[in-house]
DNA sequence: GCTAATATGTTGTTTTCGGA
DNA sequence: TCCGAAAACAACATATTAGC
């Protein structure tokens, strides 16, 4: 063909929207297409098309190597080397921030279109709302996509995510070009390091690897661990570890020590410290060893292997050393999938797997999915590649195991959907996801059995992981309502119910001094709730922010009082002084504080202009109005009568859900909108079965 | 439902062009 | 003439859509 020949087109690049819903071919002229021109019908052009975005995993890979940069500079600016903090000095040149900044717009310019075609389709918007609620785009530079990043006096910048609410205090005058520049009062920064254990384990010979403690501090450990831990997280088995501690030939040493060190945290006994003195330090002996012997063992796939690792993991979050939980939690769930626990091993005719095997590996399996959810990022967890099954016995330590995978699982599918950069929903609206969402939490309170709820005015007191089971609720409401809580009322009104639910569970805990058996995730989940306190503190309405102020001060008592069991505490505490001066919160001060001391020797805020220092006084927490409304149409829809609790419920009480925050859209049919949620795991079948006893 | 055409985004290379 | 930045281009990957 010649090359004059202009080329023809085989297809038009835009057919009619009549052509395109019957599927035949559009000769795209306008303003009326040959076919509509032939049927008489009305030809119109209405429908926009989809742009693509960009190519699949490419996001994520720009998000690994931005975290991997953020670690990177992390450790430089950390470090003392003088070529650092010229490197530095170079970073924090307005010139290239400014360009950085313009090259971020830039790119969001370039995909604006984009933005708004996805709209139009239906597409989850997953960008935050703007603090004060006016519907400018929703993220207007970098680091609202990134989260926020703090940098304290050190020099050392701390990354947090979206979830940490942090996003929310961007108002506040230490909040400059995506920083927050927080006092770090208590050299938190470092502790992780410093409190690490530990002593060189290098050098522990291979006969003191398998050196393990009397019998009576063995006794006194696994007791603690079986008190604290296993109620929650159930993931031992018990009858089958003792049956393999009567075998002294072949002890799990690795699982052993694992669980020796992260017990020893709950034990105030001096004689398993390496620092007598500091508390931070018990248990580093089985530390060092669990952590030798696992650089031995981590090769080789074994249960009791993924257990110490959650075991591990679970201490390592404890102390504050993140990073290490979380390559551990993800190694662990890369491990059970290894050993193909992430599916139904009811199938496996072929592998004679005793009952007892089966139901740990149900329970270690099921653990990984909560660890991956709870301090991990989901990415594993979500996988819808697994049909292991869990359990509806009626024990009580199983059946909150099984209503805290159901929580987890929920908590997978708001990240998923609400905090990741891309979506996994196509065609779905913010609203819809967020019905959907709020809906299965709702039906999750709701299916709690009589003894996992909580009931504050109850003379049977809820034991602690159930209540720990509850401040997790509450979190996973915060977590879904969060990035909406400033563009919509509802979200909000949610979000300070939760977190003040939290802080009342939280600090009912530390008055019957079982705060400290409590499981460590629930340090995290009161920051997050003061952080919804700091925001509400700073409002002008007297009625919101005067209780916010009381929580906030109850929730550092709590942070106080946690950082004595669990080092990360510490540097929550110190994010949150740091918010108090900046934010202006004036906080009492014998609410406030209560129990830290600032580096300057002080205790307590340095502002003290609230008079009140009766707790019993306070005000109506926020949104106590929102919630008999929604109690009513709760108790209309379930049928349910009006309880004396409700008529006499002050403030000080928390009313026991469901939060009821929008029903679905009566146009979409829930069966089908369910169909397009991410797949949801099979929970209603039963193979966590046994007592855990 | 499915396939192939098309549109669009990323990445790496080459070309252009202004300033030293 | 050289250098560096920006623009242009090609190749490839992938999402979307026309239409069989």
């Amino acid at each position: 063909m010649p090359d004059d020949v202009p080329y023809k087109r085989q297809r038009v690049s835009k057919a009619c929207d009549s052509c395109r819903r019957k599927k035949v071919k559009c000769d795209g002229i306008q303003p009326t297409c040959g076919n509509c021109s032939a049927f008489n019908l009305e030809c119109t052009y209405n429908d926009t098309t989809k742009k693509r975005g960009p190519p699949k995993g490419y996001i994520e890979a720009i998000e690994t190597r931005l975290h991997r940069m953020e670690s990177l500079l992390g450790g430089l600016v950390h470090s003392n080397d003088p070529r650092a903090e010229a490197v530095l000095a170079e970073l924090m040149h307005d010139d290239l921030r400014s360009q950085h900044k313009a090259d971020f717009t830039s790119y969001r310019n370039s995909s604006s279109s984009t933005s708004s075609d996805s709209s139009q389709s239906g597409v989850l918007n997953t960008s935050l709302p703007t603090l004060d609620g006016k519907d400018s785009p929703i993220i207007d530079d970098l680091n609202e996509v990134m989260g926020i990043l703090s940098i304290d006096e050190n020099k050392q910048v701390r990354y947090h995510g979206r979830s940490s609410g942090l996003y929310l205090l961007r108002k506040s005058d230490k909040y400059k070009d995506g920083i927050l520049s927080i006092k770090n009062r208590s050299n938190w920064g470092h502790q992780g390091e410093v409190i690490a254990s530990t002593q060189n384990f290098d050098l522990l010979k291979r006969s003191e690897l398998t050196e393990l403690p009397s019998q009576e501090i063995s006794d006194h450990l696994l007791e603690l661990f079986f008190t604290h831990v296993h109620p929650i997280l159930p993931f031992i088995y018990k009858p089958r570890f003792f049956d393999q501690l009567k075998d002294k030939n072949h002890l799990p040493h690795l699982l052993l020590n694992a669980i020796y060190s992260f017990a020893a945290l709950f034990s105030d006994r001096i004689d398993i410290r390496r620092i007598p003195e500091d508390r931070a330090t018990a248990g580093d002996i089985y530390f060092d060893r669990a952590k030798a012997l696992l650089d031995n063992d981590y090769d080789k796939a074994r249960v009791s292997t993924i257990q110490a690792l959650l075991a591990l993991s679970l201490r390592e979050y404890g102390v504050g050393r993140v990073t290490r939980a979380w390559l551990w939690s993800g190694m662990a769930a890369r491990m059970a999938q290894d050993l193909g626990m992430h599916r139904n091993n009811e199938k496996w005719h072929p592998i004679n797997l005793t009952r007892e095997e089966r139901e740990e590996q149900k329970r270690v399996f099921w653990a990984c999915f909560v660890l991956d959810s709870l301090i991990g990022s989901p990415v594993s967890s979500n996988n819808s590649n697994h049909s292991q099954k869990n359990s509806g016995c009626r024990a009580h330590s199983v059946s909150r195991f099984n209503h805290l995978l159901k929580l987890c699982e929920i908590m997978g599918r708001v990240i998923q959907n609400v905090y990741a950069i891309r979506s996994a929903h196509v065609s779905m609206t913010t609203d819809t996801v967020l019905s959907i969402l709020d809906s299965s939490l709702t039906s999750w309170y709701i299916s709690l059995p009589p003894h996992l709820r909580y009931n504050p005015s109850s003379d049977q007191p809820s034991d602690p992981p159930t209540l720990v089971l509850h401040i997790l609720y509450y979190s996973a409401l915060m977590l879904l309502h969060q990035p909406y809580s400033a563009g919509q009322q509802s979200s909000h009104n949610i979000c300070s119910q939760a977190a003040n639910a939290i802080t009342e569970i939280a600090e009912t805990l530390m008055k019957r001094n079982i705060l400290k058996h409590s499981l460590n995730v629930v340090v995290y989940c009161v920051f997050t709730a003061s952080v919804i306190h700091t925001y509400n503190a700073t409002q002008e309405d007297n009625s919101i922010s005067q209780p916010a102020k009381v929580n906030l001060a109850k929730s550092i008592n709590v942070l106080n009082e946690l950082k004595n069991i669990w080092p990360t505490a510490h540097k929550y505490v110190d994010l949150l002084n740091g918010l108090v001066d900046l934010k202006d919160v004036q906080l009492d001060s014998s609410l406030s504080l209560k129990g830290s001391t600032n580096t300057d020797g002080s205790r307590g805020s340095k502002k003290r202009v609230n008079s009140s220092n009766n707790t019993n006084q306070q005000p109506p927490p926020v949104g106590v109005v929102d919630r008999h409304v929604r109690q009513a149409r709760y108790r209309a829809q379930y049928n349910q009568p009006t309880s004396e609790n409700d008529n006499n419920n002050d403030n000080s009480t928390i009313t026991p859900p469901p939060h009821q925050f929008n029903t679905i859209p009566s146009s979409i049919n829930p069966s089908t909108t369910y169909q397009r949620l991410p797949p949801v795991l099979s929970f209603n079948h039963a193979p966590i079965t046994s007592q855990p006893t």
